[in-house]
DNA sequence: TGGTCTGTTCAGAAAAGTCTGAAAGATTAA
DNA sequence: TTAATCTTTCAGACTTTTCTGAACAGACCA
């Protein structure tokens, strides 16, 4: 599956045997494992630590390095997230917004400026969510998540009793987090897809 | 960007064509502004329309196909993440599924099982989350991303008021949308990532 | 100092993926 | 029916990516 993912089947096997073996484990026997040559696993594992997938740990008594996965798969979803973020992401929003920039010199620039606002947007308003969540308690995402559209719930609940929503206490959020609600206007940040 | 999105440049480019412009194009067009060759601009607007991301579409006095995106971006991402779900992350879940029913044969089987079984149900769980909020009219999705993790003060709010939740009306969510809430144990579903 | 063990780099082989022109297929109009 | 116009298919040229073995580099030990 990882080959559809910017990452290649090697890196994603070797990925996946240091997942499941569920311990460090050394070059030579990752590539015995996986029939890949020495080479070929360096240069794996070389990507997967700038993705910030494995860790690299020496084990007492033995020279050889050893890797190992994060053992919280919530971990590894953060941590995907963020490096996709800045990778990716941030570069398309940043020429988005360089294209924004610029004054349109017709009716035919002005509408494509149009369409690129709204993509610029939804990206932004999309990464800035997950950006946000990510930040939360594995258990509070998790409640959040099973919640799913019964979310909506929760938001009808507190329009219809604006009150309530105006007098809590502030001290919940974590830090950097703002208090948009129906304030923000342009989001932006985009998650994958 | 595209080319890290399972989707190649040449592709990437003509869709990115389609949605600047605005207006339906005729192939022709499309090859003559991006400089491709006519077979290559075919086989590109047929992986889009399997992608369900271009609409062939028939002016009137123009025997040409013409090609345009949807109008709104939040359902190019709907569309997106559904395809995404179609084809990789249920075959995904599938084969973990198959690899859970086998019985272990010792106890190293039984732990790479336990690590499986992590992986699957964070998928299923990111996956229902994202099938369950994608069918919510996009104001009410806007409206949740735009909360952010502020999102935690309204559980907060609910748990601090249990019996608030208890006594409304339940006509609210969607149809095929259950009420996990804290009830449901294993998720089922992954978003991208 | 040399020998052993481990990790990295890199040129080129191998594989995978992309693109094109030519030819064939469809549809419409006359 | 033929001609005109538009679309699709596909073999092979071309490009890009991946993988390997060999050579190199550094650490450690005797």
């Amino acid at each position: 599956m990882g080959s559809r993912w910017g990452i290649n089947r090697t890196v994603g096997q070797i990925y996946a045997l240091l997942y499941i073996s569920g311990r460090p484990l050394p070059a030579d026997e990752i590539a015995e494992a996986l029939s890949f040559s020495r080479s070929n696993v360096s240069m794996g594992l070389k990507e997967l630590q700038s993705w910030r997938l494995v860790r690299l740990q020496h084990l007492p008594g033995d020279r050889r390095e050893h890797f190992s996965t994060p053992e919280d798969v919530w971990q590894i979803v953060r941590i995907l997230a963020e490096e996709r973020r800045r990778r990716e992401i941030d570069p398309t929003l940043s020429v988005l917004r360089d294209l924004l920039l610029k004054k349109p010199g017709n009716e035919d620039e002005r509408a494509i400026q149009h369409r690129l606002q709204e993509m610029h947007d939804l990206i932004e308003l999309l990464t800035r969510w997950s950006e946000d969540v990510q930040r939360l308690e594995t258990q509070q995402l998790t409640q959040i998540l099973r919640l799913g559209a019964g979310i909506i719930r929760l938001l009808d609940l507190k329009n219809s009793l604006p009150l309530l929503g105006a007098k809590r206490r502030p001290a919940q959020s974590p830090p950097g987090d703002s208090t948009p609600d129906e304030a923000a206007l342009a989001g932006e940040g985009m998650d994958d897809d």
